[in-house]
DNA sequence: CTAAAAGCATACTAGTACTATAGACTTTAT
DNA sequence: ATAAAGTCTATAGTACTAGTATGCTTTTAG
């Protein structure tokens, strides 16, 4: 059940990009190496990720000098959902209560398997989350924290 | 996200013993092979899952003939969450947020970190389902909604 | 004693995750 | 026009994990 280091790295990158945008409200604009250095991720790694970010419409990216890259809408409208189905796939623990990706698991009655009903459950909540979930949420939460502990 | 092979199978395994241990009231052993035949499994695969559920003691099993394994408790007793542990680790997506394995993930500050936070949340939905949800209430269920379809 | 069953170790194969390397292409500043 | 800064693309390698398979040992009922 657990986050691949492409989702984590991905999601932490897109989560430094709207934390400047939140406060300026400008779509800032970050380098790779920039959001590698902060995060403390390989730097080609993460322009693999970003790349995938891009090309699945999360992202835009300005070429040449001075360029980096922004987010593709505003924070609020990125939900972790979005991201999370880029980088590491369907939701679902197993594929048989994927939304996104069904397919049949094999047991001998879908309609009565347990199993299914339980991780169907299951499914639901973490979707619940992640859907629910946008970068402006994460980065409003983060800062309440931060207040809460006073200063920093 | 995934659950794994093992992990299914093991809970798949676990449903089958505990389905007709709740209509006779007392514990039902079932062979390997029997279980391997009915939920389409590699009988070598479930022998070394079954196995490390035994170890865990959520299974006893008799050796010889007319041997098996049967559940080590009933099976209201005995929770997803068990099983799903002791074949697939962690509940937790990362392992900042883990109870039963933490290790730093990272960041520069877990307090503030928004990812960290989110992914709690997701921890948290998951294993509410998993540690409130027992064999018995599976078996329950299955049988509700075969109730439910009418017949079979 | 023998057959049936679990127990145990190991080894093989295929896939995935993560990282690393190398270079091509694009934009901008000078 | 050129060089620098940056993205884009492909590939390769290493290490780990999943899943399967093989073979042998131990226990127990009859």
């Amino acid at each position: 059940m657990r986050l691949s280091k492409r989702g984590e790295y991905g999601l932490r990158a897109m989560i430094a990009l709207a934390e400047p945008a939140e406060k300026s409200g400008a779509p800032q604009m970050m380098q790779i190496k920039e959001i590698a250095l902060r995060e403390q991720i390989s730097a080609k790694f993460l322009e693999q990720i970003l790349l995938a970010l891009k090309n699945a419409g999360l992202l835009h990216s300005k070429m040449g000098v001075g360029g980096g890259y922004y987010l593709a809408r505003p924070a609020k409208e990125i939900t972790l959902g979005q991201i999370f189905r880029v980088l590491d796939g369907p939701v679902a623990p197993i594929k048989c209560v994927s939304q996104m990706a069904y397919e049949p698991c094999g047991c001998p009655d879908e309609e009565t398997c347990g199993l299914r009903l339980a991780m169907g459950d299951v499914r639901n909540a973490i979707a619940d989350i992640l859907d629910n979930t946008s970068l402006a949420d994460v980065t409003k939460r983060q800062s309440a924290v931060r207040k809460k502990l006073g200063v920093k």
